[in-house]
DNA sequence: TGTACATCAGTGAACGCGCGTTCACTGATGTAC
DNA sequence: TGTACATCAGTGAACGCGCGTTCACTGATGTAC
């Protein structure tokens, strides 16, 4: 795809003390040219400035180097993650079942959706070589925290209602994200093999040791 | 990960008839670039032809474009996976449950072995934009065929032995691949969450369906 | 209220780099006579 | 057996491109007096 160069007015300078804009607006840029692109390569600094309509050099005043700003998109993924994983709960009624499947539709549809964007969050290309980065370990493991967290607590609480035979739910919560994530990734990157439309029906309730009905 | 320069003899011209060898030769260096650097960007035309110790030109004539040298890699990868799985089933014996056992094992520890491959066979950031390639879809499609057989045809003999509740084989296959796939790809990425170490044991008796013991 | 000035939010030109790709070429080697 | 020649397997220089990054700078704006 190609992307045409900014041809819209030239942006106006955020007034004094308003610099941080910037910073929103560069990741807008950001996440808009993976959104269109759908390759995690066309996001440059040159790309962005384009985009933003600002000189290549302003970026740095707001991020050290190139993987800062991944790190920058890929958070926000994962925030935009958990948010429709919190939705799709508020919605869902009571019956543990009920709320357990739509954590995990919510989960597949925002892969489905964002395809561009679930494949940069667990490719690990924007992942930078920890020692060349201001990046830490500790940005890394905090990611995809809340949202396990979410998908672990209905999956224990249909433990608790007798609705799932797991002893272990900490390790079943593992291994049902894990099925959500081969199926999501292999659809985020290709339509190659889409397999059968109901998968994810047979993949949730054995992963998640549901009885049956 | 730094690539030294190759410092080694310059390579010796093959012989009158013997052109088509540089071919294979450029597929291996482009394999030892992505095992050294676990990055496939780094394999590029110029770097593949240090390698090799040839000048960049003498690429073409073998292949016409960059993503002709990655699917020609992705290919090889493809056929060492389909020949691990293959080994794996000659060594198991007749009992159904072990034999998908051992595929299964085969196929986590490919990738536990070649993190770097796996990324790339299954991260799509090699696939070409179709339009603009040689690579047709077929190609595609025709990559990680035989290797699903295999693991279809284990899991059908232990539904055909009763050890399987499967009712629906082929899309069980499927499931149980995508299990595989979520695990082998998120430990292909990164070693952040690595997850219980049974893991494995718990997502393949689920999603194969088979019985207790 | 007016003015000098410090600060902020950027700019624009330039650098060296590695990349894919083109072009005309070279020199060894097998083959026809 | 010797020799001319076609062909094969590459070479080497050059091109334009986009990239990250540096540097000295500019001009609007808020603030102190």
């Amino acid at each position: 795809m190609k992307v045409t160069k900014d041809t819209s007015a030239p942006r106006t300078r955020n007034r004094r003390g308003q610099g941080g804009r910037l910073r929103e607006d560069i990741v807008d840029a950001a996440v808009a040219l993976l959104d269109e692109t759908g390759d995690e390569r066309t996001i440059t600094l040159r790309s962005i400035a384009r985009r933003v309509g600002i000189a290549a050099p302003s970026i740095y005043p707001h991020f050290s180097d190139q993987p800062s700003i991944m790190l920058a998109v890929v958070r926000r993924a994962f925030d935009e993650l958990e948010a429709a994983l919190r939705t799709a709960l508020e919605q869902a009624g009571e019956d543990p079942r009920a709320r357990l499947y739509a954590v995990c539709h919510a989960y597949l549809d925002f892969a489905r959706t964002h395809p561009e964007r679930y494949r940069t969050m667990f490719g690990g290309l924007w992942m930078p070589t920890l020692a060349d980065t201001a990046v830490t370990e500790e940005d890394l493991v905090a990611l995809g925290d809340s949202s396990l967290r979410i998908l672990s607590g209905v999956l224990a609480a249909c433990a608790d209602a007798g609705l799932s035979t797991s002893t272990d739910p900490g390790a079943d919560t593992y291994a049902l994200w894990l099925g959500l994530h081969g199926l999501a990734h292999q659809r985020s990157v290709t339509r190659v093999f889409p397999g059968p439309d109901d998968i994810g029906e047979r993949m949730i309730p054995a992963l998640a040791r549901l009885r049956e009905g």
